[in-house]
DNA sequence: GTGCTATCAATCAGACGGTT
DNA sequence: AACCGTCTGATTGATAGCAC
């Protein structure tokens, strides 16, 4: 970490600087540099990112600090560690379905690793300190899919390198000249930039972090600066080793506990809140310092707008209006594609009776068939459509329509199926009783509701299997059925008890789920025994209290 | 030659379900 | 309800083979 000063303006910023010597693109070992500076939006900023992180070891994971003693204690420590902490893979042979691999080839000493030196060498090693194992290439691939696609991006090529290309792309978008993100992709060749140039292309760094120049580099999180009793608490080992070897370079003590001050409203649920450093009267003193900087300097930017282009916020406004217009037509019309699906699914699983009209012009004797198909993804109709044969007699379908054409249906009983996945069609007993696994699959109270009340993949809803057939469809379900009726018991409690509407009783449970990371097996075993109770009314009526 | 995908094996946490 | 062995799914490391 380095401060750097601002150009053409007073102050400085801290940087963040990597130094390699080797990759795809630097063959002869010379020391290259990256930097990035911090974010003006707190959630994607690097130094946040990596500060948590080492919080979340050190103080969470319980990791122990390095002995800086001397370099060779800690030089070969990873910041992303790719080996499992606990993983006993020294004692076992080769994995994978290759040819075992000897240790020959996976010793690595020092920065000297000559002509190929891949990942898998580093990763092998057999009794190595999983700290000290790089992360793999497979590992890293998969982390790179998840966020991007939890972002909408579906990558298929080149997932690794999608930074690369697009970090130019955006810098590209952003005005920033060609000659920088030469520099920064480390993509020039002249002389003049491999040896003479400084490489840190800073305006390639502020553009990506959010700011125009180095003056306009104004961190509103930045502004308070944490007390030191306050900033002892963070990372108390690094200052350690950085008294004792007098190093005076930035850390990430301030950074860290400015970020944090935002970062708890950005994502509240963290469990690394849970940290006792958070609950302090000093952090807490602290974090309202910073938020107010941050919405006094909001409202400011609101003014000036209002000052000097009142169209400007006119025109916002109005937009804002026909986006909310726009969110509930396409919330309606979710809303019929949802209730459209329900019906199809409906249809295909026999729940709903369909009429069809086929005419067959094949010759010139135009036959036409009608008929109402109680249909099943196993309905059979054959070229005429009237020859139909005689189905073993079909279980009692919750169908609220009867078709005096119903006894002409061609309904096959559905074959038995015994996996959970293949859910298109159910068994029957010999009663024909469907039996009902419930979904595995269903891990939200919004989806446990949905399979309670109306049903998944189009099938009877536990309502409907409850009401028309008791307890026989769960026959061999009892314990995962009990269970979840307790969560289904809890969201009517919250709307008897204290008048929420179902969608907001379900987000109640599930915001509870999210904060104490239960499952929705956990939830409800905590309900059934009643060490929770969804509202403190529902506890009063159930234990009876005044 | 390199990056990526499909695939297998190892491992772990948590769910499941039978027994007491 | 507690216990405990088994099952299941998720995660990770690793390799072969394909595409470029």
């Amino acid at each position: 970490f380095q401060e750097v000063p601002k150009v053409g303006a007073e102050g400085t910023y801290p940087i963040m600087m990597m130094i390699f010597n080797q990759g795809k693109t630097n063959k002869f070992n010379k020391t290259q540099t990256g930097a990035c500076m911090r974010n003006k939006m707190v959630e994607i900023c690097p130094f946040m990112a990596l500060s948590f992180h080492f919080f979340w070891r050190w103080h969470c994971q319980k990791e122990t600090f390095p002995n800086m003693e001397n370099n060779g204690n800690w030089f070969q420590l990873k910041v992303l560690y790719g080996a499992r902490p606990q993983s006993r893979s020294s004692e076992k042979k080769g994995k994978g379905k290759g040819p075992e691999r000897t240790g020959a080839d996976s010793v690595v000493v020092g920065n000297d690793y000559g002509e190929e030196s891949s990942d898998d060498e580093i990763c092998e090693a057999g009794n190595q300190n999983p700290l000290e194992t790089a992360i793999s290439k497979g590992t890293h691939t998969r982390f790179m899919k998840i966020a991007l696609n939890s972002a909408g991006i579906f990558v298929t090529r080149k997932v690794t390198h999608v930074p690369r290309s697009s970090a130019a792309k955006m810098a590209d978008l952003a005005g920033v000249p060609e000659s920088q993100i030469r520099r920064m992709g480390q993509w020039n060749t002249d002389t003049m930039t491999n040896s003479y140039l400084d490489s840190l292309p800073r305006q390639f760094m502020r553009v990506m972090a959010g700011f125009e120049n180095d003056a306009s580099y104004h961190l509103l999180r930045g502004i308070e600066e944490p007390c030191s009793d306050l900033k002892r608490m963070v990372f108390p080992w690094v200052d350690y080793w950085r008294n004792r070897h007098a190093n005076n370079a930035v850390n990430q003590t301030t950074t860290f506990l400015q970020d944090a001050a935002v970062m708890m409203d950005v994502i509240p649920e963290h469990p690394i809140w849970k940290h006792e450093l958070f609950k302090t009267q000093l952090f807490l003193n602290f974090q309202s310092k910073v938020k107010s900087h941050i919405t006094s300097n909001t409202e400011t930017e609101s003014s000036i707008l209002r000052r000097f282009v009142p169209k400007v916020e006119l025109q916002l406004s109005s937009i804002n209006q026909i986006l909310r217009e726009f969110n509930e037509r396409q919330r309606q019309s979710d809303q019929a594609q949802r209730q459209l699906q329900q019906a199809f699914n409906n249809v295909i699983s026999g729940k709903q009776q369909l009429q069809l009209s086929v005419r067959l012009n094949n010759d010139n004797q135009a036959t036409e068939t009608t008929g109402t198909v109680a249909s099943s993804p196993h309905t059979n109709i054959n070229n005429t459509g009237t020859n139909v044969t005689s189905p073993p007699q079909p279980p009692q379908h919750p169908s609220e329509n009867t078709s005096p054409l119903v006894n002409e249906v061609p309904v096959i009983s559905p074959t038995p199926n015994t996996t959970a996945n293949a859910t298109i069609s159910l068994p029957y007993t010999n009663e024909g009783i469907p039996v009902y696994k419930m979904s595995r699959q269903v891990a939200t109270v919004t989806d446990l509701w949905d399979e309670w009340m109306v049903g998944r993949d189009g099938f009877w809803s536990i309502e409907e299997l409850e009401s028309k057939w008791g307890t026989k469809w769960r026959s061999h379900d009892r314990k995962w059925f009990n269970i979840r009726k307790k969560i289904i018991d809890a969201v009517n409690d919250l709307q008897k008890d204290i008048g929420l509407s179902s969608s907001s009783a379900i987000s109640v449970l599930q915001g509870v789920m999210n904060a104490r990371h239960w499952s929705l097996d956990r939830l409800g075993t905590e309900l059934q025994k009643g060490t929770y109770f969804p509202s403190p009314e529902t506890k009063r009526r159930k234990l009876g209290l005044p």
